[in-house]
DNA sequence: CGAAATCATCGAAGCGCTTCGACAACGACC
DNA sequence: GGTCGTTGTCGAAGCGCTTCGATGATTTCG
């Protein structure tokens, strides 16, 4: 292992020269900065990490809690958490990795011991632990997901109730107006995972602002069946179906309404939203409101990242508007079917 | 942030002290470590991690490469990287994630930085750039899964073939002698993703070997369906199923079978082998031979902590033995129906 | 009872890097 | 031609911890 006394000597220079010429902070003549890269690079060298971090008082790490519960999504955690180690590469940041069990432990280690610069939280509820651990932390934080009580945190998420408008409003739009949502599992909402009530409450006030006549259903099962039939028991002439609940529902709702003798988009126009699974695999694929990993993740680490370095910012929280991604299974009422696009 | 200072001065030692009546590297009088403790838990001290690395040589970190292919299983994935944190944590030490698009970059970084003490690869291909990597890192690294080169390598992975074996020898113990794998998606094989293979060769070894009948299928979809016809065409009198595919593709069996007018397990005894899902929620559950995330995890945590601690130890593969656990999906083909077990 | 071993503690030397202040050397400017 | 900025470089002071060797103090034992 080359150390920056190695490359200061091969140079011919000092350490504090080397230092900034690679670092750039301070002027270096071209001739020197090139002698220093050369040495470097002919070394091999490469700055030891928890040097760099124990003199510049900063870890490059930040802290990523995703708990696991046992109705967790684990794939759309995943993609979260790729994404966010993904996004905090980009600013030149690794990540940690910290685990439920080990959640508030986790946090308050990394941040007490300046093992992390900051921390990202993943899959919060509605009233979360974690969320009043952050209060008490001053390292930065930003949740990707949003607590009942947001007093002095930084929240990032998906604007779940400007989707489920969304969602209703593109329905509307094509003449439904008897529209059912299929929402998640019953233990997921007592759980108070807190996006699939949010979407829940949007989808309740938009529903009624609009004048449409509305059903909501839990699946029991992994699968749409159960969930099909009991919207159609409360809403008879069901025209279109707005879908934020799991995957293995999603891809079924298809199958279920053929059953009934419906067909999507005709009989009933479909729109998944909320969601972090891609319909584009499904029997048919879904017009899609998507809960994109990226978007968050990305604006989540930014703010992080910004926080680390400029400075703790006031807190808030932040919406991501909703976007929406047509594959033609939404359809006019009146009109006849419209082929599907890509 | 409270130092090492701090705790000394209020506990009225020196600094050593406090760092070895902290730490327990050598003998101090019980009233002096007494002062310490309380001195350091007045004060709240932590030691700061990047000073303790750069002092103590290690950085209590270990990385984790976990590549995100298309066809990816996030799920499973999922569970190895949390398997691997939390066994981590039992040895005291955190885990970094390192994500597919920078995976070599990044296992060269944590190495040579010293950001890490050592790697575990995830998700290991048949010919896998990693194992190149690693073979020119002097870092200590331990794969779970196993490449087809494995010289110089230290790998961990359920033995896939005794998985097999043991699937079709429960299978034949039952009197079942005309026996259909269902095997992965294409794409996944194409990718050489390993197990699946050494799953598909102990399979066709062990059916050969133990003179029964047998068909592989591959499925097409995110269902069964396909996959079970295309057996059934090859293999008319299908009696046993081994199921080393998919969640999706292995929870639709039993309706696959259902329309078919074949009932599991009477007609068609099944097993799913070496999936890392549960089958206990399915419709029917299934005898199932684990990919257990934690049995892998906890060894190769185990050996990779040893190697870092204790200094390397010979390149070698270890095979965790199958295990089986009975829900009752294979029944004597002369008996009647048993009773589903949990 | 003195020599040797043991124990408890301390001081100081790093670990490898960043960064501050100092200071030549050099033009620019009036 | 002195004064003032610039610019480029260097030395040294840490960052907070671990760990080695030294040193008294205390015990052990022949």
């Amino acid at each position: 292992m080359a150390t920056i006394a190695d490359v200061a000597h091969e140079a011919g220079v000092s350490i504090s020269t080397v230092s900034y010429a690679l670092s750039g902070k301070r002027s270096i003549s071209p001739s020197t900065r090139d002698k220093v890269e050369a040495a470097a690079s002919k070394l091999g060298y490469r700055p030891h990490a928890s040097a760099r971090m124990l003199a510049a008082n900063r870890s490059n790490i930040i802290a990523v809690t995703a708990p696991l519960h046992a109705d967790t999504d684990h794939s759309a955690h995943m993609q979260f958490a790729m994404e966010v180690t993904q996004c905090a590469r980009e600013h030149d940041y690794d990540t940690l990795l910290l685990v439920h069990n080990d959640a508030l432990e986790g946090m308050q280690r990394s941040a007490a011991t300046s093992l992390a610069d900051g921390i990202i939280v993943l899959d919060v509820d509605a009233h979360d632990d974690r969320a009043a651990l952050a209060r008490t932390l001053k390292c930065p934080i930003v949740f990707i997901g949003i607590p009942e009580d947001t007093t002095g945190l930084v929240c990032v998420d998906l604007d779940f109730e400007a989707a489920a408008e969304m969602a209703i409003d593109r329905l509307v739009a094509a003449g439904r107006n008897n529209i059912g949502l299929i929402s998640h599992h019953q233990e997921t909402l007592e759980r108070e995972s807190n996006f699939p009530l949010r979407f829940l409450h949007g989808f309740r006030k938009h529903a009624a602002d609009s004048g449409v006549a509305s059903a909501i259903a839990y699946p029991t099962e992994h699968r749409a069946h159960e969930a099909i039939a009991a919207l159609l028991k409360e809403l008879p002439d069901l025209d279109g179906l707005v879908l934020n609940t799991s995957a293995d529902v999603a891809a079924s709702v298809t199958a279920a309404l053929a059953e009934l003798g419906k067909s999507v988009p005709v009989d009933v126009s479909a729109i998944a939203a909320g969601v972090t699974f891609s319909t584009h695999r499904f029997p048919l694929a879904l017009d899609t409101i998507p809960l994109d990993a990226h978007a968050s993740c990305s604006v989540a680490v930014d703010m992080l990242v910004e926080m680390v370095e400029d400075g703790l910012k006031p807190p808030a929280t932040t919406l991501i508007a909703p976007t929406y991604i047509n594959f033609g299974s939404v359809t006019s009422s009146t009109a006849s079917v419209i082929p599907q696009v890509n």
